[in-house]
DNA sequence: TCTGGGGTCCTAGGACCC
DNA sequence: TCTGGGGTCCTAGGACCC
């Protein structure tokens, strides 16, 4: 058996964490540059705000209503899934992260499964304030059709459901669209419509694996298996991320040159100390630009490169230096850009290193690397930065309103 | 005026190898 | 008139997830 333990409405319940007046209100948690709305209490559901719609759009519901709007802050996120992670594996050895706000437990040889979940649900809400729903059943994908299940009928359910029998298992199928099933989403979806498939049902039953594997590939062919209750989707032990991307979208349009190096050198930053933090180098850099994408009045331009380094490196002036060759391959004059990043792979362990016919012996500027990160640690973020950075920050995100980080930074708490 | 960021996996086709 | 078989690697693009 597989559990799914889900933070419900998770960036909205950590807001409420640290502000309990919000419980009762609609809340919404907005993306980067107060964008869209990405989380939802259930209270700024039930008034119509979808996921995903940009704040400029919704703005008469939000003042009508009285909604608390927040920036993200993903320093408290990340703290508050680290804290709910640690209550899991008190009472579940084998965890697979799955997301920011969810989590597969492997529940084989544990007894008392679902007395286990309704204790661990208790536990995560009475230690970090967070509400989650749990999902248990034989495979992954009905784990998670059960964790559905356990969030639409928190009464009746108790927030807990398991699928632990045949009868359980189809009636459940029965009762999920095929829109809402995991691994299916608004491509698949409207074939399968079209074709007759409505539920999860119609899709183990009504259609052939052959016609699956043909037309949605092995993945949906695996799906399929999974959903009749054969494990096809099976738990994957913790590895090293095979892609690191830093992106940003900008407040404003950019047209000039500089602004976007500034931009391509701290993102560069960005992803060689996370390269570093897993103790992983890259060999490849792949720097992109792109126009504003909801302005189809305007030239648009979505120019991207890859780059390989010489050898595997996690140095920040090694993966700087290719980025902005990168760049300056790509750049062309007279365009609005609105969005640029850069996104690392062929990531290979620090230990494995592979020397370079002609190379220098071992990686370069480890040790000022080692420096950098050890400063950067003991007296806070980009306390060193690189020459292509912007210290003073002037591109910084439009963020109106970012809660305290009260759960993990001592300067943050929340003064009664 | 204003529309996020960071990931995964699979497939087809081209270029190459022996 | 006739033109093998078995591979790998890379890239672009499409589908999906939160």
């Amino acid at each position: 058996m597989y559990a799914l333990i889900d933070g419900n409405n998770f960036f909205a319940s950590c807001e409420r964490v640290g502000n309990p007046g919000l419980v009762g209100k609609p809340v919404i948690v907005l993306s980067n540059n107060d964008g869209n709305a990405i989380a939802r209490s259930n209270e700024a559901k039930a008034i119509g705000i979808k996921m995903g719609d940009p704040l400029f759009k919704i703005k008469d519901i939000v003042k009508q209503h009285d909604v608390k709007v927040y920036s993200s802050n993903y320093g408290l996120y990340g703290d508050m899934s680290n804290r709910m992670l640690d209550i899991i594996r008190m009472q579940i050895p084998y965890v697979e992260p799955y997301s920011i706000d969810e989590a597969f437990g492997m529940m084989h040889g544990i007894s008392k499964q679902y007395e286990i979940c309704v204790q661990l649900r208790h536990n995560i809400y009475k230690w970090i304030g967070i509400p989650t729903s749990i999902g248990l059943a034989p495979t992954k994908s009905l784990a998670k059709v059960a964790n559905k299940i356990a969030k639409k009928f928190p009464e009746r359910t108790g927030s807990v459901y398991a699928i632990d029998s045949e009868e359980k298992r189809i009636k459940a199928l029965k009762w999920t669209e095929i829109d809402d099933v995991w691994g299916i989403g608004r491509a698949y979806a409207n074939k399968l419509k079209s074709k007759g498939i409505f539920t999860a049902y119609d899709f183990v039953t009504k259609v052939s694996g052959d016609w699956v594997k043909k037309n949605m590939t092995i993945v949906g062919y695996r799906l399929q298996l999974d959903l009749q209750g054969i494990s096809t989707l099976f738990f994957e032990d913790i590895q090293d991320k095979q892609n690191i991307a830093c992106t940003r979208s900008f407040e404003r349009n950019i047209q000039d040159k500089k602004y976007l190096e500034e931009r391509i050198c701290t993102f560069s930053a960005n992803v060689a100390e996370k390269l570093r933090g897993q103790k992983t180098h890259c060999s490849m850099i792949y720097v992109f630009l792109n126009t504003n994408r909801f302005r189809p009045d305007l030239p648009s331009y979505n120019p991207g490169v890859y780059f390989a380094t010489d050898y595997p490196t996690n140095s920040t002036f090694e993966i700087t230096r290719a980025a902005l060759k990168g760049l300056s391959s790509i750049f062309r004059e007279g365009f609005d850009y609105k969005k640029a990043g850069i996104i690392v792979s062929g990531i290979t362990p620090e230990s494995s290193y592979q020397l370079s016919f002609f190379g220098s012996e071992k990686p370069k500027d480890q040790d000022a690397m080692k420096a950098i990160d050890l400063l950067n640690k003991k007296y806070g973020r980009h306390k060193i930065a690189f020459g292509g950075q912007d210290i003073t920050r002037i591109m910084k995100m439009r963020q109106h309103n970012v809660s305290r980080n009260f759960a993990g930074n001592w300067n943050e708490l929340i003064e009664l």
